[in-house]
DNA sequence: CTTCCTTCGATACAGTGTATTGAGAAATAC
DNA sequence: GTATTTCTCAATACACTGTATCGAAGGAAG
């Protein structure tokens, strides 16, 4: 049975009144500060002041925590009023998607553990579901095929392109958030490696001036990659 | 000092002789078989006849053990002998990536963990070299510039659509692989949830004839948005 | 043969997720 | 009102994790 379905306990005015929204919270603010190896049930109920064993009326697994968090921040992504479906299908399709994609990456930001559990389960919490909700909703009423095609190649790249720079992000601030740091750390095993003449197209690249690629920018490529398919109908 | 800088300790004729290529293998197996959360240094250890702490000879960190897992796999991914530059920027250059994805795909199906770790860390092992190499390389000898977006947009999407494939091949398994027993698992949660008016969206989608979204029709989508970069220059 | 230095295995420790169990309080029955 | 049942919670316990420490064994050098 999952998780969503499963009613809370009735809240005891024991000493401490927990509820899963409180836990999920604590767990979300641990996580945040010092990473997601940081979450264990101890801690999150030592947080709440709580017993570990305490936490199992509300979850049953640690894995539904984990679920629980997902989708709290799906729940921060998706516009809380935007239930009604958008223009039916004018060219305002690619800026909700877009503003759907810049909000996912702004939470993934914020969360970075976020980026780490993105699409590593499946998504059916009330939050994830509202987040699928409003991707197909930004197609207003294109075919089914269509939309299915569309919102899934754009949700991958947002994917993709969100684990990416936070993976680097965090790989940044790995060696002292110093740019230059990071240069001279990596910089002795990259040169030697780029030394050995085999990565021609590598070293082309880390000699030039170094364009980090820009999420907006990849995202419009794609938006275009897709846009025949909704305006040419099929 | 990352784990390719650092030599093997010599092999000692001692009763079984480790390497870093037996230890990385037996890893992969039990990663394989079993899943990710199975790969413990004891139990890796043990399927070398090896005691736990053996291992620190070769590795000084799990997360390292994970790192040459990783690499052992863009190993399998990049075509041995395709370090030469493709021709130069013909229109072979979707060939070349599209090859490259399905590669990419085909070693995440092989390893469905190595869609967890794809992305999850920065990738310095010789053989990402050589994939990142593989990538800029089918490009020819575009403008750097454009090469950077190109295939960061690709490889963004590649793990992103990769990344969801393997969440849903494990959810179906998860329930007995069978689909029709998916379907009955989470229908009555999803039924009710839908029932809500809520997901009106959603509600079609699940209706309608259920396509699964292709990947690589996903892949020509994101090949035809970034195409106007690479012919039009620039 | 003795000495030294490397390498290995056992032990140990702090931490994890979770099953079990026993105490205590709330709710019900009389 | 008291007695009994039921439910909730916290403590204990267990198997397991990654890794530090340390003592012993074994090959190399003198």
């Amino acid at each position: 049975m999952l998780v969503w379905e499963r009613p809370e306990p009735p809240s005891r005015p024991a000493p401490s009144p927990l509820s899963r929204e409180r836990i999920v919270r604590a767990a979300i603010d641990l996580a945040d500060r010092d990473g997601l190896d940081a979450v264990s049930l101890r801690k999150v109920a030592a947080a709440l002041d709580a017993g570990p064993m305490r936490l199992y009326g509300y979850l049953s697994t640690k894995e539904e925590l984990l679920d629980l968090m997902v989708d709290e921040v799906y729940g921060e992504i998706v516009p809380s009023g935007s239930a009604g479906p958008a223009g039916p299908s004018g060219d305002d399709w690619r800026a909700a998607l877009t503003e759907l994609a810049r909000r996912t990456r702004e939470a993934a930001l914020r969360h970075e553990w976020f980026a780490d559990l993105l699409g590593s389960r499946p998504r059916l919490g009330p939050n994830a579901l509202a987040y699928l909700e409003a991707s197909l909703a930004c197609l207003g009423d294109t075919a089914v095929g269509t939309v299915v095609r569309v919102v899934s190649t754009v949700n991958a790249y947002v994917l993709g392109a969100v684990r990416r720079e936070v993976t680097e992000l965090r790989a940044e601030r790995a060696t002292g958030m110093d740019e230059q740091a990071y240069q001279a750390a990596r910089g002795p095993y990259l040169a030697r490696m780029l030394a050995t003449g085999r990565y021609p197209a590598v070293a082309r690249f880390v000699e030039g001036e170094d364009v980090d690629p820009d999420f907006d920018e990849g995202l419009e490529y794609v938006l275009d990659g897709v846009a025949p398919l909704v305006s040419g109908g099929r």
